[in-house]
DNA sequence: TCGATGTCAAGAGCAGTGCTCTCGTTTGTG
DNA sequence: CACAAACGAGAGCACTGCTCTTGACATCGA
């Protein structure tokens, strides 16, 4: 994302007041992008609102696609805040009531925050690569879904014992995630729990972006209920509950 | 999208050339998609590359959203051409055969075309409504994997008795597919193939949307091979096979 | 206290965008 | 041939991201 600007030395003062305004920048770009949309965000209309020139951004922004970034990074944040905490509500020793609550609190977050779920899960902004500061916030819905299938492992033992039935070169597939899954977890409940990850976030992301339009109902309540079954299913299918 | 700005009376010669221009403007801004996105798609670069003057272009396209609908269109159809194609070229009596003939091409028309697979499956563009002429080219696919239910519910009868153990508000909230499923198709059928389409898409835009990445080996044959085998599993769940 | 230094907002300006309107010219038809 | 529809060209509006310069101000060191 470069560094900004003018990287001040640390005159209190001077940077108090800098965090700030970024922060001021920050806000209001957010509430512009969860009305409008990331492709209606505009620095102009930021600097409009704030009182100040369009060209005093650059102070504290070096240049929108860095501004979206802050945004990005706010969006995973939120989306994993709120995730965690509906996911600590339940008893620990439920594996399906707690995927189904991860389930559900994606879900509600999305639909509660369209253009934010969009701006993170939608089609990439062309030519936009997502820098590695973006990483911890963007992976703390599977951290989540890496404990769980641990804690599922440590509940019923069979789980950390399952056949692998899939084929050599998949195992190796999903090595990339082991350093962040506990070894308990055998190759087969990882697959399983990698495919049910994707399948959830697949999931809300064709309704939140238009293909249930004349295949689920529009109803709020028969969507969730359509969702509420699929994921159940899901994780029946993982070896939860 | 509105009407073309002048409706012309069918002189024969100016309509052909009106087809033969419009014909060009949607191939050069195709090709502008492809390579750039549709974020970067301008009026005038079409223009400009075709050789006339920005204003020229509206004589035949009303305005940039009405291009991006013909492209959306464009892309429906060629996606759903090369499925059809794909999934033809098997036995027909082999539904998980089929089923993965389907999940291969439509994943590998996305790799090859990731551009205009995000203009469609990925965040619709802002305060962009699909207009009705879209649907029959969207569902291409969609029908392609009714017949395929259908068909396998010939082959096994057993999978046209299947018990409902959804709720019984999951029946209703598919009902909007119903008329374009065979009543041979009892709901619990229905149900795991809405799944499966959902988990199909959903996997593809994870994977051309970036979320693979520190979760699926970058590796093109491990990414192929961990999709095999996620999309064989579905197609087993559904009773394929 | 005074001056140097660094920080900042403001303004002008560049190149680009979608889109509209007008103004001649071309083209095909009755 | 005359007329009207269709068309290309151009100017122009309001907007965008971004850069550069200018002048004001605060902060700090001597």
């Amino acid at each position: 994302m470069g560094p900004v600007p003018a990287e001040p030395l640390p005159r209190v003062v001077r940077r108090r007041a800098r965090e700030e305004i970024l922060r001021e920048i920050v806000e209001v770009a957010r509430r512009q992008l969860a009305t409008r949309g990331a492709a209606a965000l505009s620095l102009r209309a930021v600097a409009r609102e704030l009182g100040m020139v369009s060209s005093a951004i650059y102070r504290y922004v070096p240049s929108r696609d860095d501004l979206l970034t802050l945004l990005i990074l706010d969006a995973y944040n939120a989306l994993g805040a709120s995730v965690e905490e509906a996911e600590a509500r339940g008893p620990r020793a439920d594996p399906l009531g707690r995927w189904l609550a991860i389930c559900h609190a994606v879900r509600d977050w999305a639909l509660a925050h369209p253009h934010e779920y969009a701006l993170v899960y939608g089609s990439p902004v062309p030519g936009y690569e997502a820098p590695q500061t973006t990483v911890p916030a963007a992976t703390r819905v599977t951290v989540l879904l890496s404990t769980l299938l641990q804690d599922a492992v440590a509940a019923d033992p069979a789980l950390g014992s399952l056949p692998g039935s899939m084929a050599g070169d998949v195992a190796v597939a999903l090595r990339p995630t082991r350093p962040f899954v506990p070894d308990g977890v055998p190759d087969e409940l990882l697959l399983r729990g990698l495919v049910v990850w994707t399948d959830l976030f697949g999931a809300v992301s064709m309704e939140l972006f238009g293909h249930w339009h004349l295949v689920v109902d529009d109803d709020p309540d028969l969507r969730r209920a359509f969702f509420a079954e699929a994921m159940t299913r899901k994780g029946h299918q993982v070896g939860f509950g």
